[in-house]
RNA sequence: CGGAGUGUAGCGCAGUCUGGUAGCGCACCUGGUUUGGGACCAGGGGGUCGAAGGUUCGAGUCCUUUCACUCCGACCA
């Protein structure tokens, strides 16, 4: 391709919103633009050519596994979706329309009910599965803020697996494959990532796995050992039960007159005891189908901070928002004094795995004023369930070693399903005996045009992209310095087409700009190499430069085609 | 949904308080000079001033309504 037949608009100046290197570059660099803000992007050829060669390592990767690639008709019928009961539980980012006719539809942000409905109707014998199907598609999520680009847009690119097995075990076997596969998608990508045990979301199912990308710009908070593997997001990490060096304190059961002492902070301090020994209380309403809701007090260790994706999952609600003092009241609650075992009558209590046969407790008397001392919760009946954030330094479930926070972006999540959607849509099969079985299932994702934006932010300096191997708009660029010099001309004329008669993908800046500029747009857009043909060819010398680091390299003019030649 | 802002040329902004010819930088077009780090000179094109209504002889500017977007928070693959 030349240059100046190519549309690449370039600029100096950064758009305004964004602050995310990937942002900044991927606009700056003309790959893709803005359309009304909005997390919507148009892909200009530079972006497309980078997203088809992520979307092929995709490809090619999963046909090697066995998966096989469709289509799905972008628009669904939200019966699906009331089908399989998600229609009410994904809430605002499913996009909901109706067309002429007053039927509903929506787009589908993934599309687990519209493959098992392609499956449902096709697949009937055990003798047809396992089977694995996916599409690489556009899809729509109607994010309360979009925003970083392509990091969080409204409209993405998304590859969409499913897999669809006779029992648990195949389906397993396919996890661990899917698993291996993505690992072979992520490095041939040139990515540092790291594969961590994850929340399930609003998907649902178990037993899912996240692949992060690490980058400090990422979104997710990732919890990491050192020693081991272990890896996990924050919303699904696990540790080992925590001890307590300070001393716990001793007192009878007694009601304490605790004015003015409404945090976990003022009660350490009014009682000379470690927020160990505190119990923590916090209140909030969980949301459930058909507008149901509850205010839910959820207590641990005054040294813990609840997790809110554990607390959700722990009363199976849709949702967790925050309670107003009124409500509380409302309901016989008083804030600053709520405590897990004098709970009003119809509050629904869940405690922290931690609190387990816990003593020595100090917690709220549901009394305005007043805290209980002296709780033993030994041989409690309660419904336990793990609630806490593991800390920075919390010890490894595998090794006891300490753990450390760091920062990933979401690219891919892997979820073992089981028959979550093939039992309430029906999509059942006939084994050895006849017998009709609901599938067991898996679904696989990986944000395609959201690794485009990873791939920047780990692999960028501050002039701009700098490109993996595979994922790079051109193997290699060349720069003309001065267009008005014939001979200067001639080489990159001959240079780029012996290698595109070769068969690498070139890139021949041919512009009738100064060499400063051109320079820095190679530097903008980040082709991993580039062979600059300037001054010193009178001297019989071109440079060849590496895009990382930018290491220069002076050539022989005679001889930089057999060094590209072998090169490329 | 809560708080704060902004809408003026493709992009970034001034002009609005105090009503009176629609501006600047970048980008773009023409001609010339220049060619190793985003050049220079000269000339030029491009606007329903977010939208609707109102006040006024006259509205980008004042009033009312409305829409959109951005930022912080909550939330989120």
């Amino acid at each position: 391709m030349r240059f100046s037949r190519l549309l690449v608009p370039t600029t100096k100046e950064t758009p305004n919103d964004a602050t995310l290197a990937s942002h900044i570059y991927l606009i700056r660099g003309g790959f893709i633009q803005s359309v009304g803000g909005s997390g919507l992007y148009n892909f200009l050829p530079l972006g497309k050519k980078v997203l088809d060669k992520v979307r092929a390592v995709v490809k090619d990767e999963l046909d090697k596994a066995g998966c096989q690639e469709v289509s799905l008709s972008f628009v669904t019928p939200a019966s699906l979706w009331e089908e399989s009961g998600r229609y009410e539980k994904y809430g605002k980012e499913l996009l909901r329309f109706k067309d002429r006719k007053n039927n509903e539809f929506v787009l589908g942000p993934t599309h687990e009910e519209m493959m098992v409905n392609l499956v449902r109707q096709s697949v009937k014998s055990y003798k047809q599965l396992p089977l694995n199907l996916y599409q690489i598609n556009l899809k729509f999520r109607d994010e309360i803020r979009p925003r970083f680009g392509l990091m969080r847009g409204r409209e993405f690119l998304m590859k969409d697996g499913y897999s669809f097995h006779v029992n648990e075990e195949d389906m397993k076997r396919e996890f661990d494959l899917m698993e291996e596969t993505y690992r072979k998608i992520f490095i041939r990508l040139g990515l540092e990532f790291r594969v961590v045990e994850a929340d399930s979301g609003a998907i649902g199912g178990s037993g899912s796995k996240e692949f992060m990308v690490l980058a400090d710009s990422g979104e997710d908070t990732i919890v990491v050992c050192d020693n081991c593997d272990y890896g996990a997001n924050i919303e699904a990490a696990v540790r080992k039960e925590k001890p307590c060096d300070a001393k716990a304190p001793e007192a009878d059961f007694a009601k304490s007159h605790t004015p003015d002492t409404t945090t976990i902070e003022d009660l350490a301090t009014f009682f000379h005891v470690d927020p160990y020994y505190l119990v923590k209380t916090v209140a909030k309403r969980a949301l459930y189908d058909e507008g149901r809701s509850e205010i839910v007090l959820f207590a641990l260790r005054g040294s813990d901070e609840l997790q809110e994706v554990k607390a959700c999952n722990a009363v199976d609600a849709n949702d967790l928002v925050d309670v107003t003092e009124e409500e509380l009241s409302e309901v016989g609650l008083e804030a600053g004094y709520m405590g897990p075992t004098t709970a009003p009558e119809g509050v629904r209590v869940v405690f922290d795995n931690n609190l387990k046969d816990a003593s020595s407790m100090i917690c709220g008397a549901n009394e305005k004023d007043y805290h209980l001392v002296g709780n033993s919760f030994v041989g409690l009946d309660a419904d336990y369930h793990d609630l806490a954030a593991v800390q920075e330094g919390d010890l490894c479930v595998h090794c006891g070693s300490p753990l450390r926070y760091t920062k990933g972006i979401e690219a891919g999540h892997i979820f073992q399903l089981g028959t979550q959607y093939s039992e309430p849509l029906g999509c059942n099969f006939l084994d050895e005996n006849g017998k009709a079985q609901p599938m067991v299932m898996g679904t696989y994702g990986i944000g395609v045009s959201r690794l485009i934006a990873a791939i920047i932010e780990q692999n960028h300096d501050d002039k701009g992209c700098i490109w993996t191997k595979e994922s790079a708009p051109f193997d290699l660029q060349i720069l003309v310095s001065n267009i008005k010099d014939e001979e200067q001309v001639a080489l990159g004329e001959k240079l780029y087409e012996a290698m595109k008669a070769k068969g690498a993908d070139v890139l021949l800046d041919d512009r009738k700009d100064r060499f400063g500029a051109k320079m820095k747009d190679y530097e903008l857009l980040g082709v991993p190499h580039a062979v600059v043909i300037g001054k010193k060819l009178a001297d019989g010398l071109v440079e060849f430069v590496s895009r990382d680091g930018m290491i220069k390299e002076e050539i022989s003019s005679e001889k930089v085609l057999n060094f590209l030649m072998e090169r490329f």
